[in-house]
RNA sequence: GCCGGUGUGAUGGAAUUGGUAGACGUGCUUGACUCAAAAUCAAGUGCCGCGAGGCGUGCCGGUUCGAGUCCGGCCACCGGCACCA
């Protein structure tokens, strides 16, 4: 009979569908494994053929982890809020949880045709009430403990979405899922207080099994950087505080900088003699985009304050004070002192503005034609009275100990991270649930009234004025102050998409409890995430963000953990045949229920690991595809048919076996899924060759099971084999069994490979020698030459060194 | 500019971590089966050379009996951050 992967995949899914053997148990006395994908958005288009290759993989560590006896977590659900719906609801005049509900029925039948091994009754879908009543209650959280504020700021705005978005969201000055430009606009946001917890989320790094890169990515975007905060004063007796990292050279600062929007030029506007040229400067500031201020960073622009002057510290010195759009308002104090001689941008804008250029870390080339910028060993203070002769990194201390004792300055660590915009000013996202009251400010609405729902509205048009759409329901938007009793208002704006992802995974462990996220009980026993795989995009959006509410939910006793993810791995993309990105305009989007329909899901899977290095992108080929079909059809052939005798490996195979069963349990652990079914490829090969015992056979639908659940299911049941073979007993190996009696080395002569031997295994260096040297190949090449040198590896090589007999 | 990664046949990619470079898959060539094709099975396939042999993991150098792997110096591409003081 053919391989009619169509029938056997249906029978199969219906016995999981019926036997839930894949149902997680909360409080089992087995270890407990979590394994977790990211939730798929359910957009209309449906699976992508990128979803299975994390899917798939992480479907196998877990299959492999039922197998080892582990009690299996393995939830899957629906991060459903977001504008994509919202979009394709406006203009097709239909309900967004209308769509949403459809996208959701579709996923889930694309995700079971691919035979996941997910607990299909531990489901969560973000937009139901009954989950987002719990993420309303995390934000009155956040807000009773203060790390949740509103206030009017310039934030990012785009112009497309008609959207504030956090600055997370902004890639290269535009929106990060649109691409529109984004613009600055002044508004009234909802924020949190993620700076909080800046230290926090990059020490807690290294307690985590993260990838490297993972790991690097979230430092730098956080950005922590140690210096110190020094005050100058003004001529006029105000104090500027600056930060600076390099407080050694204090001396060499020649000017300082503010920033067009920093607070003391309003205030010294009266005294300044050029107030209208400053005055222009800041309005043509305020007027750029954020993508025009980075972008134009060739030449620098700035306006000397002409009638106020700051004055070093350090030398009582009098310098000049510039405002420049190169130092930015947002980041440390918004102003600097600028240290042409050591600085690349001040010394770049020294040279346009006519500074003085004063050399304090000697060693490097003449500063006047270029900064010396090393903090290394190879730089000693000059020039700076009591820290001359000093190197920078000696210098740091004594300088900031000094600051210290004259009250002048201080120790300071700045962060890049700023806190997240939280406020969307559209539809299809969870309510804000606050009040505005005249009288008493903003006031949380009750627990007892979670969730807020959304209402029903005639239009989900964002509006042009940013305003939210909810705005418009006055029925809703008018309430009464659950503080006072008064007339108030309800915040319209909804929560960013990144809100329900930042906690589902907490929700799986207890998907139905009316009475807390989760339980104590199931907290306790399932926490932390053992295994998290997802994509780099998410790296400082929704991993920093579940990070920051995480560890703001251990802080109020909510979770037994410090850390939600206990190991974070990461996938490549799926790119189109050519090696481009999938996309429609170019055509070539690879849609998985094509081909599970022409070569079935197990052959999907396979191939979709079989691709490439797990964490590169790859390549879609459809070639490629059907080497994975034909190794399944060669399986199916060897073990269509009942083999009889005992469940022990053949002497022929025996070795093979053990090795690959080695291989391909290391293999998974380690996410090199390529080549445990290159080894498993192997294997088959071997079993082409002497064929295989009953033994043999069960050992390979075992090892298969993971990667092609549904044939090994078939296979195991025509064998005959005891029970399933995905819920059976990981098959061990046996070190003693995995080496034939011989062993072919490689025969080396001065370093080059001259003939390969074939020796017993683990012989003596004298048996290995005798067998070598009277290979025909060496004798040849010893005539006349005398071994200066022997070399042995057991079981691997000899090399021999030769050289002319004398 | 800073940080991280990658570079191997026609091609996707392997290489037990310093020990026979190219596993496994694709493609290609040849043979078997077939009227024929597809499918399948078998053999072959790094490059140059009839051969002996020589060359070969981005480039140049080094360490070593031995380097894809280690060290020094470059080049190219990809990703993240970026007037962040």
């Amino acid at each position: 009979m053919k391989y009619d992967f169509a029938e056997i995949e249906k029978k199969w899914q219906a016995v999981w569908e019926r036997e839930k053997p894949f149902r997680a148990e909360t409080g089992s006395d087995k270890p407990k494994f979590y394994g977790l994908i990211e939730f798929p958005y359910p957009s209309g288009q449906g699976l992508h053929v990128g979803h299975p290759r994390p899917f798939t993989a992480m479907d196998i560590v877990t299959r492999k982890k039922r197998m080892e006896g582990y009690n299996v977590l393995f939830p899957i659900g629906f991060d459903a809020f977001g504008l994509p719906t919202e979009n394709y609801a406006i203009k097709n005049h239909v309900h967004p949880a209308a769509v949403t509900k459809q996208n959701i029925a579709n996923f889930t039948r694309q995700l079971k045709m691919l035979g996941y091994g997910f607990d299909w009754d531990r489901v969560v879908d973000t937009t139901d009430p009954e989950y987002y009543k719990w993420t309303q209650w995390i934000f009155l959280q956040l807000y009773k403990h203060g790390l949740a504020y509103k206030t009017t700021m310039p934030v990012n705005w785009c112009t497309s979405c008609k959207c504030v978005l956090a600055n997370e969201e902004v890639v290269e000055g535009v929106c990060e899922r649109c691409g529109a430009p984004v613009i600055r606009k002044e508004k009234s946001q909802w924020m949190l207080k993620i700076t909080e917890y800046a230290q926090r989320l990059i020490d807690d790094l290294d307690d985590v099994d993260f990838i490297e890169r993972v790991k690097t990515q979230q430092r730098n975007w956080i950005g922590r950087s140690t210096g110190a905060e020094v005050t100058f004063k003004a001529t006029t007796g105000d104090d500027i505080v600056v930060f600076t990292t390099r407080p050694d050279t204090l001396f060499g600062a020649t000017y300082m900088v503010l920033s067009p929007e920093h607070a003391l030029i309003k205030k010294w506007m009266p005294l300044l003699k050029n107030a209208s040229e400053v005055q222009e400067y800041q309005r043509v500031a305020a007027s750029k985009s954020d993508m025009e201020r980075t972008e134009l960073n060739k030449e620098k622009t700035g306006v000397k304050l002409d009638g106020v002057r700051g004055i070093n510290p350090v030398n009582g010195r009098e310098i000049p004070i510039f405002i420049s759009d190169y130092v930015l308002a947002t980041y440390g104090t918004g102003a600097i002192m600028a240290v042409p001689a050591h600085d690349d941008r001040d010394w770049e804008f020294a040279k346009k503005f006519g500074c003085e250029i004063i050399e304090v870390v000697s060693g490097g080339e003449d500063v006047q034609k270029a900064a010396f910028t090393a903090k290394d060993e190879t730089g000693i203070m000059v020039n700076s009275e009591f820290l001359n002769g000093l190197t920078v990194k000696d210098a740091i201390p004594v300088i900031t100990q000094w600051l210290e004792e004259k009250g002048i300055g201080k120790a300071k660590v700045n962060f890049k991270l700023r806190d997240w915009v939280f406020s969307r000013q559209r539809y299809w996202g969870e309510p804000i649930p606050m009040v505005w009251c005249d009288k008493c400010g903003w006031v949380p609405l009750p627990e007892s009234e979670l969730p807020l729902k959304l209402p029903e509205v005639d239009s989900y048009e964002p509006t042009d004025d940013g305003e939210s759409p909810l705005s418009k329901m006055t029925d809703w938007v008018n309430t009464t102050c659950p503080h006072c009793g008064g007339p108030a208002r309800r915040e319209t704006d909804t929560m960013p998409q990144w809100a329900g992802s930042s906690w589902y995974f907490l929700r799986y462990m207890d998907p139905h409890n009316d009475k807390a996220l989760a339980s104590k009980e199931a907290l306790d026993y399932w926490s932390p995430v053992d295994w998290y795989n997802g994509g780099m995009e998410h790296t400082t959006l929704h991993l920093l963000y579940s990070r920051f509410w995480h560890k703001f939910l251990y802080d109020i006793g909510v979770v037994p953990t410090k850390e939600p993810y206990q190991k974070r791995t990461s996938h490549g993309m799926i790119l189109g045949e050519g090696g481009e990105k999938m996309s429609k305009s170019r055509g070539n989007v690879v849609n998985p229920d094509d081909v599970v329909k022409s070569y079935g899901a197990d052959t999907l899977r396979l191939y979709i690991m079989f691709i490439g290095d797990f964490e590169q992108a790859a390549a879609w080929s459809d070639n490629a595809v059907k080497g994975c079909k034909r190794f399944l059809d060669r399986i199916w052939n060897l073990a269509e048919t009942r083999i009889d005798g005992p469940e022990t490996c053949s002497h022929a195979n025996e070795a093979a076996v053990h090795r690959t069963i080695k291989k391909v349990g290391e293999d998974i652990e380690a996410m090199k899924f390529n080549t445990a079914i290159a080894a498993m490829m192997g294997l088959v090969n071997d079993f082409y060759d002497h064929a295989p015992s009953r033994g043999d056979i069960k050992a390979l639908l075992q090892l298969l099971s993971p990667f092609a659940p549904h044939i090994a299911e078939e296979l195991w049941e025509r064998q005959g084999f005891e029970g399933c073979a995905s819920t059976s007993a990981w098959p061990k190996y046996d070190e003693s069994k995995m080496t034939e009696s011989e062993k072919e080395i490689a025969v080396q002569i001065n370093g080059k490979l001259r003939a390969t031997a074939t020796v017993p295994v683990d012989a003596d260096d004298e048996t290995v020698l005798a067998i070598v040297k009277a290979q025909e190949k060496v004798a040849r090449a010893l005539e006349g030459m005398e071994i200066v040198k022997s070399i042995v590896i057991r079981n691997k090589l000899v090399n021999l060194i030769l050289r002319p007999a004398k």
